[in-house]
DNA sequence: CCGATGGTAGACAGATCTGTCTGGTATTGT
DNA sequence: ACAATACCAGACAGATCTGTCTACCATCGG
């Protein structure tokens, strides 16, 4: 006889695992308070006692949303590149491509910070570890390039990433024309 | 005798605009879709009915709320200076000035997109339109600087603003910091 | 074999959301 | 003076939201 389903969907992940993956999907492409409990519970096929069970609250899936989307950023974010400014441009090479690929619906961080402006909230403090993270891999970089002015020009290369992640929701640009302009852009502000 | 609290009412304004007031005002510091109707009602302090009357629907309401900013914005945004650079670079000054301001909670235009999703939703084409507007300003400038490659680089002042009301929203940035951030970013761009 | 663990299904409560409707009041143009 | 218009107050319907609870099932370590 051959195994039950429930077996087969433990096997094949945990109910946390799918609850994670359907977080992710849903509130990335429709935003957070557009998508409720209900529907999530329904796309990762759990229990609704399973779901509180893993996540006391919803903003505590929400919270363990961002942290997931961050650690898959880190994981991510590898500069490639013989010098530091190679590398920064390998980082926003990666940058124009992803905002140009399709289902492409800006920055889960920015998104998510849209429907949390309370800045103290947990949600709101991951999207500001995430972004210290990215400033500061920035800044080593410049660094290691023998830049003194290492964490002001790190500012700005965040605030061109944060520009280029909403000009690939907003503006629909074309692929081609991104990566001429996201070189274009890193060469002027590394002039 | 006096006039009565109604007669009052109606010479300060009409219904129309304290409910414009009041979801200006709430939409753009909690969220649109964290503000129920209802609490808009309150605080305009106008009866269910006649928001329904001026606005068949929320969301015709979020559009007026989203076309009013754009139409405010297109009145303040005048450029100053002799040259056309000077003139950019005032925006840009503005920009800097705003989202160093007490109350700043980011773009009304990004953060509402992060709520709709569908690029086809009336209140993108809002969106959509007011930035086609900013474009045209900032590339119209830059055609009377003489530059040929107006548009492109329209389109990296763009990014550049945008990123700058992200920071302005998630970093706390200082007003001084700023402005110096603002004034070099500017001029790498238009190197 | 059996208890611990983690899962399933779904009813339920209570709040809140959008939108409709009734009925009454005040102002305004003619 | 009077009809039209705009507004007010608030009940109501129906959907949906978060979160709780009961009751049962399957797997696995000891």
């Amino acid at each position: 006889m051959s195994m039950t389903d429930t077996a087969v969907r433990r096997r094949q992940g945990s109910a946390r695992r799918r609850v994670l993956d359907a977080a992710g999907t849903l509130f990335y492409a429709e935003g957070i308070h557009a998508v409720g409990v209900d529907r999530v519970i329904a796309e990762a096929a759990v229990a609704k006692a399973t779901f509180y069970h893993h996540f006391p609250s919803k903003d505590d899936l929400v919270g363990a949303y961002l942290q997931e989307q961050s650690d898959q950023v880190r994981g991510v974010t590898l500069p490639t590149g013989d010098t530091p400014e190679e590398q920064i441009l390998s980082v926003f090479d990666a940058i124009g491509e992803y905002t140009c690929g399709p289902g492409f619906r800006g920055c889960a961080f920015v998104n998510a910070a849209a429907e949390y402006p309370d800045p103290r909230h947990p949600v709101r403090r991951v999207i500001a570890a995430h972004r210290e993270w990215f400033h500061g891999v920035l800044r080593d970089l410049l660094t290691a390039a023998g830049r003194p002015d290492a964490v002001r020009t790190a500012a700005m290369l965040v605030v061109l990433r944060d520009g280029l992640v909403v000009r690939g929701d907003l503006d629909h640009p074309a692929d081609s024309e991104t990566r001429a302009l996201v070189r274009e852009a890193v060469t002027r502000v590394l002039a």
